[in-house]
DNA sequence: AGCTCATGTGAACGGCTTTTACATGAGCCG
DNA sequence: CGGCTCATGTAAAAGCCGTTCACATGAGCT
């Protein structure tokens, strides 16, 4: 009957080898399928083959994973910010919107780590590593927003770029969460949740004085790279929504 | 040692009378406390002074009254979020920012509602009633819309005013969610969150062409009751964000 | 070859969820 | 009033999980 753990043991000896990562990696994909609530830390261990004990070796508990997971998570984040904003090529505005798309992407392809980072419950503020990791993350867009800020048509007053930057968090985390996520996602909406975040962005920089019809701005912006005729996802002719009918 | 058990007994009879309204007080205390995730079954029949097994003659299981709260949540929400809308009085603008400091008020006085209702993981879709009373609750931001969209500046493409509720519902819910509740709200920011979303949601209606200088707006709006010398909490001067410095 | 210590095991404790058989007593019926 | 019935409560038990502890194993160093 125990010939299945035997065997396992047969095959790769008493000690595992690599037990942590393993642990990390089928965390990741029972969190993907049963969020992070459903997630025990018992079933990885079952899934690496090694008892439920051992576990203990590399994680204080149950919450050490976790929070190693939303770590890795918030890296991982910043690494796809960071490419996607790819220091404002190349316009800014489009670079802008394409953060905007990266953090839906994200959201959608790696569910698991954007359980364990937003929807967990875990205290980020009582790691501060994890904290560290977070606040990195957020200064992708902090950063773009810095950038954007400085563009704002003369004339108007200046937005503070760290309001932009949590408007837009907000922005993006509240499509993710409500419409881009799970079974949420099956609401039946009247267009894609990056078309519904791609026309919130336009509409609020638009609010702010930021020409949005065409891109690159024909503003004082200096293109640090000749325009391409970019954006298959551009505006739509007729503005960031679909012609009324 | 158990005299405890035998007091409560003596107190209440056998029959405790009003089980069932004391395992959801009981439980809306717990996930206030606790989170959906650590609020406990058992727990709840503790407090209410049953046995474990008790609870199971009014719910099915631990999720049914996760749904029950779930559902009662989103009566409440939709009834708050009504009141605040008040039927656009006493002009479209102000009420509609009403409702938006609504949305986070009750996330922030009711976080055992707003837990159960968005961030316990349970499957609204799978329950027709609570999928039914989510609906009713974002319909009052939908019919608000609509009334804002039917203001749209002439001369403009008029938004769709199922667009502009979905974006409104995402904005609310993304600074509630990341700013308003728990140990997120610790995250030091250069507003309240409710200023924040006032301003993200006055920029926003501005990308959509709506004044929002001065209240009502002097377009074509007929006021439904004279304006008040409303607001204290209306717009700053010089803009939805503070004076840059 | 032998030692040591990181890593893994099994057993055990307490807690939770859920089921089952049984107990209680409130409300109804004659 | 006496007795029946059934909703509502209880205790006990099975199965799972998290966590700890004493003990086993074997990889790597000397």
């Amino acid at each position: 009957m125990s010939w299945r753990k035997e065997q396992r043991r047969a095959e790769r000896g008493y000690h595992h080898g690599n037990l942590k990562e393993a642990l990390l990696q089928a965390a990741l994909g029972l969190i993907a399928e049963k969020g992070a609530a459903g997630f025990t830390f018992a079933d990885a261990a079952r899934m690496a083959g090694v008892s439920a004990a051992a576990p203990y070796r590399h994680f204080r508990d149950r919450d050490e994973l976790l929070s190693s997971i939303a770590q890795r998570g918030f890296e991982q984040f910043e690494s796809r910010l960071t490419a996607a904003w790819d220091d404002g090529r190349p316009d800014t505005v489009t670079a802008f919107e394409r953060v905007g798309r990266a953090y839906l992407a994200f959201a959608r392809e790696e569910p698991a780590f954007y359980n364990a980072m937003f929807e967990s419950g875990l205290p980020v503020d009582a790691n501060p590593a994890l904290q560290a990791a977070s606040e990195r993350a957020f200064n992708v867009i902090r950063a773009a927003a810095e950038r954007l800020a400085a563009l704002a048509p003369p004339g108007t007053p200046r937005p503070p770029a760290m309001m932009m930057a949590l408007h837009i968090w907000s922005m993006a985390h509240g499509v993710a969460s409500l419409f881009s996520r799970g079974d949420a996602a099956r609401r039946k909406l009247p267009m894609s949740p990056d078309e519904l975040l791609e026309a919130e962005v336009l509409i609020y920089l638009r609010g702010l004085g930021f020409p949005t019809d065409r891109r690159p701005a024909k503003s004082a912006e200096p293109p640090p790279v000749p325009p391409e005729a970019s954006s298959g996802s551009g505006v739509p002719p007729g503005g960031p929504w679909g012609k009324p009918k």
